[in-house]
DNA sequence: ACCTGAACACCGTTCAAGT
DNA sequence: ACCTGAACACCGTTCAAGT
């Protein structure tokens, strides 16, 4: 608790001041996020909205990415660690927790990206990896691959939102798309067979059958591949 | 070939100016990012050296995420595609050539944030895309997986860029590993079991030990998982 | 130790006006 | 059509000085 304070009565027109806190500095950040976006959530903006200046939140954060990373974490909370908890064999279940998670950044979209330059460390972010290991432990995955594995689940996962947002943001996403598109339909067959071939494949599904699609693949790959230094190969 | 200059002779003092291009811009902004990283390639900066204002770049450029695909392009161009190509079987070869994407973003690494935002569509891309599905194909990986794991592929070793990419970056990126490190190693037995146990195994591994398992497991996920709406998975 | 005002050194993008 | 000066509306971070 704070020594009684020992300021002027005439800060009295004032309504109370909070102290603060890290805690504060970061509720606040996701409140700016939910309401206005990422980019709102500048520095200067969170200093005014906790009636302070810039300067004095660099006592609590150290800096921009430490910040989105303390708030990625704040947000890890909503992640459902129970999700398809119905009955499905661990792999569904495992599949249920990883696009719970990546629903959660659909709706942050923005925050994906930042949370590949900064992973959190924060208690929700460690309950995330301790469901997602326990659930690899009960398919009998080896404890090697299953540590490496959670590294991969998660990076596809928050890449995928990454990607995805960016597209769904800007106006300008969607003429990108375009282009790869029109490249892609219009490869010249001689020089690039397989792209012509392959057009259809390469644009075709909607992202939920790909991102389906993305964590079985993962999940085989991470059960049936031996950590060691030569290469293993199965078949 | 432009209309010889109509220009007055007063403008004689001046080296003769190069026609603005979409080429010379993102050549430009290559160089500055050589010299100097991508926090220097910044559209009032790209105007200077090329000897004009801001405004006159967007005539060819759309914004900021569109420059960065664009000089992804170009760098695609250093990709060796032949890498590992003596005589190992498709898989090593296909690691071969994701490995050479792999380092070229860690020598240009803040590129790799960028790119999952705005990926490239330019001829050095599709060239890439083109040699991993000759690659798969080669393999007797079926086309509806090759097609999607291409993309499952470059998306691992461009997240893998940029996560590492950001913690050799920033002094405090340091202390923000060191964080998540102590986090696991004290983590409670009790309340996180897997965690506690796994500890070792999820820091452990050198980046190079971890990159080769991760292609390898893609590999074989890719190879292993067919595409379609029924959950299936091996064994 | 914690907090702050002010300053430093910049940004991306738009738009009306020119050629 | 292409190009531009100027403006709009901002940034992150540091530091000396205060309490």
């Amino acid at each position: 608790m704070p020594p009684r304070s020992k300021a002027p009565i005439s800060r009295r027109d004032r309504p109370a001041k909070p102290a603060l806190t890290r805690q504060g500095i970061v509720a606040t950040a996701v409140t700016i996020l939910r309401a206005e976006g990422l980019a709102k959530v500048t520095m200067r903006r969170l200093a005014k909205e906790l009636d302070t200046g810039p300067a004095s939140l660099y006592v609590y954060v150290a800096n921009t990415d430490e910040l989105h990373a303390a708030m990625l974490d704040e947000l890890l909370g909503e992640v459902d660690l129970d999700a398809a908890a119905h009955g499905g064999d661990w792999r569904e279940r495992l599949a249920g927790v990883l696009t719970s998670y990546t629903f959660m950044l659909f709706a942050h979209p923005e925050l994906a990206r930042a949370a590949l330059a900064a992973r959190p460390s924060g208690e929700h972010y460690l309950r995330l990896l301790e469901r997602l290991l326990s659930l690899l432990d009960e398919g009998g995955v080896p404890p090697a691959q299953a540590a490496w594995g959670v590294d991969t689940l998660l990076q596809a996962a928050t890449a995928t939102a990454a990607e995805t947002s960016a597209r769904a943001q800007s106006p300008h996403a969607d003429q990108e798309w375009d282009a790869l598109s029109e490249a892609l339909h219009g490869a010249d067959e001689r020089t690039h067979p397989h792209l012509h071939a392959l057009a259809a494949h390469l644009l075709g599904g909607t992202p939920q059958q790909r991102l389906s699609w993305h964590f079985r693949m993962l999940i085989n790959g991470i059960a049936h591949t031996p950590v060691g230094d030569r290469a293993e190969y199965r078949r």
